[in-house]
DNA sequence: GTCTATGCAAACACTTTGCACGCGC
DNA sequence: GCGCGTGCAAAGTGTTTGCATAGAC
């Protein structure tokens, strides 16, 4: 709550009550939610869709949350903990049911640290999901 | 060509006009191309928009193409080569240009099999792209 | 001739935007 | 009270679908 106060006003923005709510609800969260998850679980009617991807454009330009991409064409926001490293990980989907799970691996940086410099790239990141069938669904 | 007609002739498709200049059109490209950018590259007219979708559809299922998602919502098609374990490749992206250089590196198939037992998933893919800003952007 | 593939237009799903009003500060 | 944020509705954008016709075999 004081990192959402802090980093708004820090950047001359509102609190305002449909914030508080989705960052409320992502923090109850485990996985990542999609707009419409958001908009279903939100008190009804309480916050306009129009809103929800407002305030995720915000949310995510102020690193508060993190955008996710299962390759569904439905975007997926996460809350980013304060500490970015610890926090930073990918995901196992299943094809079937979509159950999601964390996953702590990551690309290897060394690798990643190869590339960028092979390539004269800077300031190189990565997108890295994982799909496959689930204990249950095999 | 003569493995397009295999294809399509061993599912009980068939072999048309725009199936074989899209494919021609691919095999000419070293990036992924979106399936405006196919559109447009088509002699004019030649080949109606929802064709096209329709013939990415078939081919991504008969495994002669292969999709790609840059995180911009708009699906890119590559040629897939007949040896599809050489051919298995990431990109990196400029976050600026969009340009595009294609990667060889993957992420270790040894972490892979990792995640997928400790999870008990079956059948483990990936989905991996990197972003970065290009050496004309910097 | 049969049955798939195409073109066209309409429908979809997700997301963005314009505008007047409401509300945080 | 000023100015950002919201709700509502309309518009955008990428993609899919229904249907009659064209075309591969």
């Amino acid at each position: 709550m004081s990192e959402l106060t802090h980093r708004l006003r820090g950047n001359l923005r509102r609190i305002t009550g449909p914030r508080q709510a989705i960052l409320d609800l992502l923090r109850q969260q485990k996985h990542p939610l999609a707009i419409k998850d958001i908009y279903e679980l939100l008190p009804k009617g309480n916050c306009d869709l129009a809103t929800i991807y407002r305030s995720m454009h915000l949310l995510e330009e102020l690193k508060l949350v993190e955008r996710f991409d299962f390759g569904d064409g439905i975007a997926r926001f996460e809350m980013k903990s304060a500490d970015e490293e610890l926090h930073h990980h990918h995901h196992l989907v299943c094809k079937k049911c979509s159950r999601v799970v964390e996953i702590d691996e990551c690309f290897p940086s060394d690798l990643q640290d190869g590339i960028a410099s092979k390539n004269g790239f800077k300031e190189v990141t990565h997108k890295l999901e994982f799909f496959g069938t689930c204990p249950d669904c095999q």
